[in-house]
DNA sequence: ACTGGATCATGAATTTCTCTCAACAAAACC
DNA sequence: GGTTTTGTTGAGAGAAATTCATGATCCAGT
């Protein structure tokens, strides 16, 4: 055995490397600044004596030394959960539930691969959806009804309710490549003063682009509902309004040029998301790898 | 994936558990404090929720998930070990030379698995032994005639030479059942007097007895040779005279009560062997892993 | 049961490291 | 060519692991 600097932090770190594509994306991923991620890369070649990846290229490309220790990240992360995951189920009794309530429609798209992969990992937990759509979220998890929420920006700290972040994201506005406003670089809350607003069938204060974007500009465009995001791109695409959907929800249909996606505001428009659990559940192993599993995103 | 506080250092920690089967030990093979140890796993333990070895028993047992953790910690460091010298092949262009030059006899025991084993992981590095039995092998390194060298005590800095510890041993008398001597509980240089002492070959000041034991106490035994462990033992059982040799080189023979051991002073007589390299080749791979593998004791 | 020695635990202080911060360099992108 | 994104670097702050010193516990041998 070689005693090497290696830790498993920077395993994590090339792993969300390979993942993101990009140093300041992956320190986003692992919650650290992109400098420490520097700073540990120029440690780690300097051990290794070579260049683990090539800079400047999107994505990065791994060179070979860089991909076998990506391999072996992986392995090891993988042998690692594994591992903990049984003394967990050992030490804890194997028992508990999941209630999971969600506020956000689009969330699905991320939530049931993160479900999934939980439910082969942790077979004992009894995992349940409960919705979200009437009562906040965050109050069902106050109140006892759920035991994992999903809330938008960071929640105001209650009694026995503790919250971790799990991602941030962009939501963008979704339009006809014909609209005049496709010409524009980005928008601005007044574009949408004569526009239909296309949306899921939720609560004004419950979409993104309402909170923090058009109800601050004192806009109140009109509304068209649908369930499902094809639905609503399907409704965009013929020129029947605008939307405003998470980036990555829309990425495949904006490279096919189905669409066009515009920036909210000229910086554009970035939400947090994040997890509200009861205090007594935040430490359980399960609950822990759940947000984990949510936050590499399966 | 949990995020644990599980690091590289904790799955040595386990390893070097299992191995020396007492935390005292383990902290010795790790070269850190006893105390840090303690605390590193009473850190684990809390976050596991459950003791990973049950204190107390010689040598120590795992619980079961300790033994998890323990079993996870071999994968690992498996994985790591061979991940790394892949890399440092690649890196490092494979080739060098590593020619050991050793000045103790008993030295071959531990030296011959680890010869072996560095073989098998770095064929493409020329591996030699050369030997240390005429000249000081640490000048031997000094002169570039050999690349690395076991010697005792820490030897004197001297100029482009590196040096590392390999790890301690104890050295005892041994004498036939029967001997008068073997009645007291430990041994001082006088009783020695009127003894013929059995060894190796090698000068006087190579035998680790003569130059911490008995040549600062003024006492010159008479002097009877033989090559082999085995031989200088019969020498003892038949009562022609008292060995000193280092306690895991005979330790099969005492459980067989062929002979018995003596400490070597009240407080026995404790000795630290090092590695000497050059400077130049200390930062390689193969020879940090060598040193490893010796430490290892495979 | 008592004593001596070895093994392990604990708390405070220190050292060691990693991270963040802030300013800079280098690309990339209009 | 300016402007924005992305990555680098050095210094300082903060956290965490280690050591040191000491006390508790356990086992062996009488």
């Amino acid at each position: 055995m070689i005693q090497s600097p290696l830790e498993m932090r920077h395993l994590q770190t090339l792993v969300a490397l390979a993942d993101t594509g990009s140093l300041s994306r992956a320190a986003e991923r692992v919650f650290v600044t992109q400098s420490a991620l520097s700073h540990q890369l120029k440690l780690l070649e300097g051990h290794y004596g070579s260049p683990l990846f090539e800079r400047g290229t999107k994505p990065l490309r791994f060179t070979q030394a860089g991909a076998r220790l990506l391999a072996l990240a992986r392995q090891v992360r993988e042998l690692t959960a594994e591992a903990e995951r049984e003394v967990a189920q050992w030490v804890g009794g194997g028992g508990g539930q999941l209630r999971v309530a969600v506020e956000c429609h689009t969330c699905f798209d991320w939530l049931m691969p993160a479900m999934d992969a939980f439910r082969e990992h942790w077979p004992q937990v009894e995992l349940d959806l409960v919705s979200g759509f009437q009562a906040e979220p965050i109050s069902l998890v106050e109140t006892g009804a759920a035991d994992f929420a999903v809330v938008h920006d960071r929640p105001a700290p209650r009694a026995g309710v503790a919250t971790a972040p799990l991602f941030t994201y962009e939501t963008v506005a979704i339009l006809s490549r014909k609209h005049p406003l496709a010409q524009k670089p980005w928008l601005s809350p007044q574009d949408f003063a004569g526009e239909t607003l296309i949306s899921y069938p939720v609560e004004d204060d419950m979409l993104d682009v309402v909170r923090h974007f058009l109800a601050p500009a004192g806009v109140k465009p009109k509304r068209r509902n649908a369930e499902l995001t094809v639905a609503i791109l399907q409704l965009v695409a013929s020129g029947r309004g605008i939307a405003a959907l998470p980036a990555w929800s829309v990425q495949a249909y904006l490279e096919r040029g189905y669409v066009v996606a515009k920036p909210l505001g000229e910086s554009g428009l970035r939400c947090e998301l994040y997890a509200a659990m009861p205090e007594s559940l935040a430490e359980k192993p399960y609950l822990q790898d759940f947000v984990a599993k949510i936050r590499e995103g399966a």
